[in-house]
RNA sequence: GGCCCCAUCGUCUAGCGGUUAGGACACCGCCCUUUCACGGCGGUGACGGGGGUUCGAGUCCCCCUGGGGUCGCCA
């Protein structure tokens, strides 16, 4: 039984590092049937914010990423790691510091100004005297004086961190509450999780956390350490950067799965494959895969994934999702047309949505270059003899506005660019679309006359 | 700065001692075409540097350089 889990802070929204490491537990869960935890790591109240806790749920429900069971807040398990916190305090594993802040403080910059690593001195660890008065306790667990702690990183290999460079960190704050480090290792345990795949800024986090398995004899679990992801300048992330919460690209109009497949490719790689449903994921995804190496986003693959989902999406999924952009398009007659000729050119659902309103819409401007290109010659003289052939004719599907056009192209000897150019004009106002047999088809017979006359009031 | 981790095209990556170093995005051509896209075809482009080991190193070892992480009563 493989059991992981994702334990952000709510501290803000999801980014899209977090999200990629949610998504690596939850596909190795998912793989081998296991079972795949979301807690909500809270122990700092001061810290955390219920609203930070919904923007998860909300960016989890968006992507379709599950979880099992209920969410766990450590907030609500405090007296679980008091009693650990008590037997460790009692089995003299984990002892009282009465060091201030200040006094902690004090030490740390005098450490710094002497060029040492600041650290706590451990003065407290042996002491049996009269603690001194007025000073609320931390509780600080017994690191290990000497040797090595060791472990097994499943993508980075063995790692080796000297005793010397892990001190004895603190467990309980001074107000009781339960420190990170400790929480994670005890929760992990309790609930069963075999396999820890998170970001490598936790690397050394490891062991300190093996010291608190140890000390309450629990099971070890596998580690996984992630490279983290850079920044498009290879440098790391950060808020400057711009679209890191991931609810801000479904905004911009990406699809889950688009974001998804972005994000497990980062890191992550099957042989040459670079499009993988979540199944798909789901069948292959191994974290003994992960590379070792950082990486760097780079958005414009992102947006290429985009558009191949959105080219690969059947139509009536996509109406309820261009409605968060403003189409509503359920009760057009000509959608299918409109959306096939559309989600071909679309990078994104945004793009999507105004480039239909574009057809939809008559235009309120036109471009001025591409005016100056096609007000020339005789486009005024083809465009009315279209107009009339139109106005006697009763097209409805794309090839009868087409056959229209090529009988102009016919009668008069020209290539249809002749044609196409100033009539594509006159009803989108620009120079490049879709094809105009299906721009028509959309908008109907009545609409072309208008626009096409329209343009020849302005221009003509 | 100490400690830990890392290093293949601009980017994501394949490679696991013998390859013309492969793919994808981006970019540039050509084709398709009424246009813009899509699509197809082709192209530019990488093993950071130096030492070893080996008949033979992108692949193994060491050093340098560069990058990242971390050093909280945050997580």
């Amino acid at each position: 039984m493989v059991v992981t889990r994702f334990a952000p802070s709510p501290t803000g929204y999801l980014h899209i590092g977090g999200l990629r490491t949610a998504l690596f537990n939850w596909l190795w869960a998912r793989k081998n049937g296991g079972k795949f935890i979301l807690r909500i790591e809270d122990t700092d109240l001061a810290r955390n914010s219920e609203e930070a806790t919904r923007a998860i749920l909300e960016a989890f429900d968006w992507v379709g990423l599950d979880y099992d069971g209920d969410v766990a807040y450590q907030s609500k398990r405090f007296d679980i790691y008091k009693r650990y916190i008590d037997k460790l305090l009692k089995e003299g594993k984990a002892y009282y510091c009465y060091m201030t802040k200040e006094e902690l403080d004090k030490l740390r910059e005098e450490q710094i100004a002497r060029g040492e690593r600041p650290r706590y001195d451990r003065r407290y660890r042996d002491f049996d005297g009269e603690p001194p008065s007025g000073v609320e306790p931390v509780v600080r667990i017994k690191a290990p004086l000497e040797g090595n702690i060791v472990f097994e990183d499943g993508i980075k290999g063995t790692i080796t961190i000297h005793a010397d460079e892990v001190d004895d960190f603190i467990i309980a704050r001074s107000d009781g509450t339960p420190t990170y480090n400790f929480v994670v290792a005890v929760d992990d345990a309790l609930m069963g999780v075999t396999d820890v795949i998170r970001g490598d800024d936790h690397l050394y986090n490891t062991p300190k956390q093996i010291i608190v398995y140890r000390a309450l004899g629990l099971r070890i679990p596998r580690f996984y350490h992630v490279p983290m992801i850079l920044n498009e300048e290879g440098k790391k992330l950060s808020k400057r950067d711009g679209a890191l919460d991931v609810m801000e690209y479904k905004r911009m109009g990406y699809l889950p799965e688009a974001l998804l497949n972005f994000l497990v490719r980062l890191g992550w790689s099957h042989k040459d494959q670079e499009i993988f449903s979540l199944e798909e994921m789901k069948r292959l995804f191994d974290p003994h895969d992960i590379n070792k190496a950082p990486s760097s986003y780079n958005l414009s693959k992102l947006d290429w994934l985009n558009s191949h989902y959105i080219k690969n999406k059947p139509n009536d999924e996509l109406l309820p999702l261009l409605e968060e952009f403003g189409l509503y398009l359920s009760d057009h007659d000509r959608k299918e047309i409109l959306l096939d000729a559309l989600k071909e050119r679309a990078k994104t659902l945004k793009e999507l949505a105004e480039m239909a309103q574009g057809i939809l819409e008559a235009p309120k401007e036109y471009e001025e270059r591409a005016l100056k290109k096609v007000t020339k010659g005789e486009w005024k003289e083809i465009l009315e003899r279209f107009v009339e052939l139109l106005t006697a004719a009763q097209p409805h599907l794309p090839v009868d506005f087409h056959n229209l056009i090529e009988e102009v192209v016919r009668e008069r000897e020209i290539g249809f660019g002749k044609i196409g150019q100033p009539l594509r004009v006159a009803l989108t106002g620009k120079l490049g679309g879709p094809d105009l047999a299906d721009i028509m088809a959309v908008i109907g017979k009545d609409e072309v006359i208008r626009r096409v006359n329209h343009f020849i009031q302005l221009f003509g």
